[in-house]
DNA sequence: CTAGGGGTTAGAGCGCACTCTAAGTCAAGC
DNA sequence: GCTTGACTTAGAGTGCGCTCTAACCCCTAG
């Protein structure tokens, strides 16, 4: 298989197969009398494996933790299971921080929606529609010109706080 | 209350509030006499939604498009309903997607766990514990050399110049 | 024979979300 | 008066995880 067909196959771009076998998490891959990877099916699981940990948000540099204790054999065995449950640990804290804060969105959302029908009931007779959560803000709120982005354009210009105005 | 004070009680750092005013995700706070923000208590209800938003994992991108709605006052409740109610829609897909991923590792753990108990229980007899599903991959892997960072240092050598056909 | 569509490498570039630095101001404490 | 430390700004730098480019090679179909 090339890295082509393990790319369509594995969801992993070429570029990104390339890029982990070059970090270590992919093993060297063979070469055909060409210089082309050739790759063994079995490699699929471990991908698979991988996509797993980058999908719950294992950082790369633990999955080459991970992946290099396995070259050590079953002497690794504790040490890789370590890993994986101070992983799920947290993949398990990330789910409860979600759910804490699905709730807060859920009320917020609702609030929204019991606003836009209260607009709807009273659409001809303008009773002041602002008893929604959702406005907790002073409407003096965001009159900051918004560069939309950080911009690391440019260079020079005085510095030091212009004070006062 | 100061910038320093409203990072104590936000968690956020000055630098961070500093820079999501600066794009726009924070209002543009009143300066005191000598040009230092002078924040109001209320500010930290809108910056622990944010904290929400973030934790929840939307993009700052956003988050901005929310905040700039706000502006809008409750002639957009209709879009930042809808811009919530997509995000919660996609907070759970995320929860979903992590308890699969769960049941995999738990798995996976409880092969190591197996295999380590089998280890004990084998411990005077050396039987080779390779049935663990962990050990799926021949082990000629990771024999590459890891240089553990692609390290983007470097500017010198010719660039851009595609030698004119 | 040529075109094209794959592959190869080293290394540069990108998008995101900060995080920090330089050079300066200012208020309070010793 | 002087020092300390918190603040101000514009802009540079960082870390992560890709993603892409340049310049090349090789195989196959037409």
């Amino acid at each position: 298989m090339k890295i082509g067909d393990l790319a369509k196959r594995s969801g992993f771009s070429a570029h990104t197969l390339r890029y982990y076998e070059r970090i270590g998490l992919l093993p060297y891959a063979d070469r055909d009398a060409s210089g082309q990877r050739d790759y063994d099916e079995t490699i699929l699981i471990w991908i698979e494996f991988l996509g797993r940990l980058k999908d719950t948000g294992m950082p790369i540099r633990d999955m080459l933790a991970y992946a290099n204790l396995r070259n050590g054999g079953p002497a690794t065995t504790q040490e890789r299971h370590d890993i994986l449950a101070a992983h799920r640990d947290q993949v398990q804290a990330t789910i409860a921080r979600l759910q804490a804060n699905l709730l807060v969105l859920d009320d917020k959302i609702a609030g929204y929606a019991a606003t836009l029908q209260r607009t709807q009931d009273d659409d001809s007779q303008h009773i002041p529609t602002s008893t929604n959560q959702a406005e907790h803000q002073p409407n003096t709120l965001y009159r900051n010109p918004i560069p939309a982005r950080p911009a690391r354009t440019g260079r020079h210009r005085r510095r030091g706080g212009p004070k006062g105005d």
